[in-house]
DNA sequence: CAGCCGTAGGTGA
DNA sequence: TCACCTACGGCTG
């Protein structure tokens, strides 16, 4: 399989993304690009980089719901797959959900009763999450707060302007992301 | 209210 | 294949 890399330039606190695609679509992306060894080629097809490229700076710009590209599963199997298929799929833009109602509603974990169990192998998942933005994983909170978020300490400042971008948190003094008042229809 | 700990899936070597 | 590391949450002091 085929793959190679784009660079997406973004608002967000870390800075530009690197999105690898495949022919089936989006395989990873990863908010901190860095040097991810030499044997993956940059990605030279201009259609696949204005579609990636456009579709997610319409995303956080405000101007998409979601980034709505077509994503190569392969790096997420069985379990996983299922519950990151079931936040892309159940849980809307603007909307969080917490682990253990994740992990609920995928229903992977219908034998386990030991508590909070289940609710921590979501955050297990989440943090593989092979393509994070794409799946929604920043709408995954925890029971009683904001939970975490991978790539350092910068990771949960993405968290929290991707949950500013839907509405879900107010603004910071330094927010740089589209007109939150327009966006959460305050006008 | 601030720790502590159980437990299993992913990842790198 | 193995060891290590967590993006949690309920319970205890």
């Amino acid at each position: 399989m085929s793959t190679t890399w784009i660079t997406v330039g973004t608002p967000l606190p870390s800075g530009p993304m690197r999105i690898a695609v495949t022919p089936a679509g989006v395989v990873t992306s990863d908010y901190l690009p860095g040097d991810t060894g030499a044997s993956v080629p940059a990605c030279t097809d201009p259609a696949k980089i204005d579609a990636v490229t456009g579709r997610i700076t319409e995303y956080l710009a405000g101007r998409r719901r979601a980034p709505d590209l077509p994503i190569d599963w392969s790096r997420a199997g069985g379990a996983h797959r299922v519950v990151l298929r079931t936040l892309l799929t159940e849980v809307p833009y603007g909307r969080t959900i917490t682990y253990g109602e994740l992990a609920a509603l995928s229903g992977v974990f219908e034998g386990i009763t030991e508590p909070g169990l289940a609710a921590r192998t979501v955050g297990q998942m989440m943090a593989a999450n092979p393509v994070p933005l794409l799946v929604p994983c920043h709408r995954v909170v925890a029971a009683d707060g904001i939970g975490g978020f991978g790539g350092g300490r910068v990771g949960i400042e993405v968290k929290r302007w991707l949950l500013t971008l839907e509405g879900v948190l107010e603004p910071t003094l330094d927010w740089n992301g589209p007109d939150w008042a327009e966006a959460a229809g305050r006008g």
